[in-house]
DNA sequence: TTGACACATTCCCATATCGGAATGTATAGT
DNA sequence: ACTATACATTCCGATATGGGAATGTGTCAA
């Protein structure tokens, strides 16, 4: 199975990082497609392509104006992210108290690798000589 | 193009439910590989893939003990998610305002479509800059 | 060493996706 | 009617993806 269509849910349709540039940008204001185009400097096909995307999962809303679309977000089409998200703040949270207890005590703050992997093996080798 | 890959950042990473439900698991304690298993009733190689995922994207940090790896989370990854998607917070608490001034002035609750009936204008205003 | 256990990796493949280009459609103006 | 404008929709092609099955790797115990 591929992956899960971007259309799916609001998680995968704001992976893609233009669509999240074009809610920001809708965030300030309601705004035609060719403002779209034009503020973020994108092709008009692609904007359009996104934005179906975006309405397709209920993050952004339509109306017409003449010949323009006017193109809205929908904000609670955003809370289940914020929320889901918001299940792990108190963790990190915790994290900065940590972090400001041993700045108040003098030392300085941790500072432990994150993923502690930069040695990534090449995906296209075979390992196992039998089959095929 | 394809889709961007799904170790390129979080967003991609959390969009696929079940690697959702798998940083919630771990949310409760570090776990080992089998325990995901057994508790979200996936295949073993499934969640070994898709924790390699996570892990990429600096979700999750392991440490090995035995024959087990030790699986948890790593909360400040998740920020990026909160935060972007706290930049609408604003629009629904509006909403939610609204909804409990007319409770308080004894109305029922709002239920009208969002944009058919009164006179809305949330951001009736010429947005192209019309240069042309 | 051998076997069992706990995970990780590989192979295969049907499929959604994104960009680019071309084309289609609806509205406005003359 | 004709033209320009503003978007939407197609077609195309390269590619990462997730599931299933099989296999590899590393650790412990006897």
């Amino acid at each position: 199975m591929p992956r899960a269509a971007t259309t799916s849910d609001a998680f995968n349709a704001v992976a893609e990082p233009r669509r999240r540039e074009i809610l920001s940008y809708l965030a300030l204001q309601e705004r035609p497609v060719g403002d779209i185009v034009a503020g973020l400097g994108l092709e008009q096909p692609s904007v359009s392509k996104h934005l179906r995307v975006l309405r397709a999962v209920g993050l952004v809303r339509v109306r017409r104006d003449g010949r323009q679309m006017l193109y809205r977000i929908n904000p609670e089409a955003i809370r289940p992210l914020h929320e889901w998200s918001g299940q792990f703040e108190r963790f990190w949270r915790h994290q900065l108290d940590r972090i400001k207890e041993r700045a108040e005590r003098g030392n300085a703050p941790d500072r432990r690798r994150i993923g502690s992997q930069s040695k990534e093996k090449p995906c296209a080798q075979r390992a196992s000589p039998t089959r095929r």
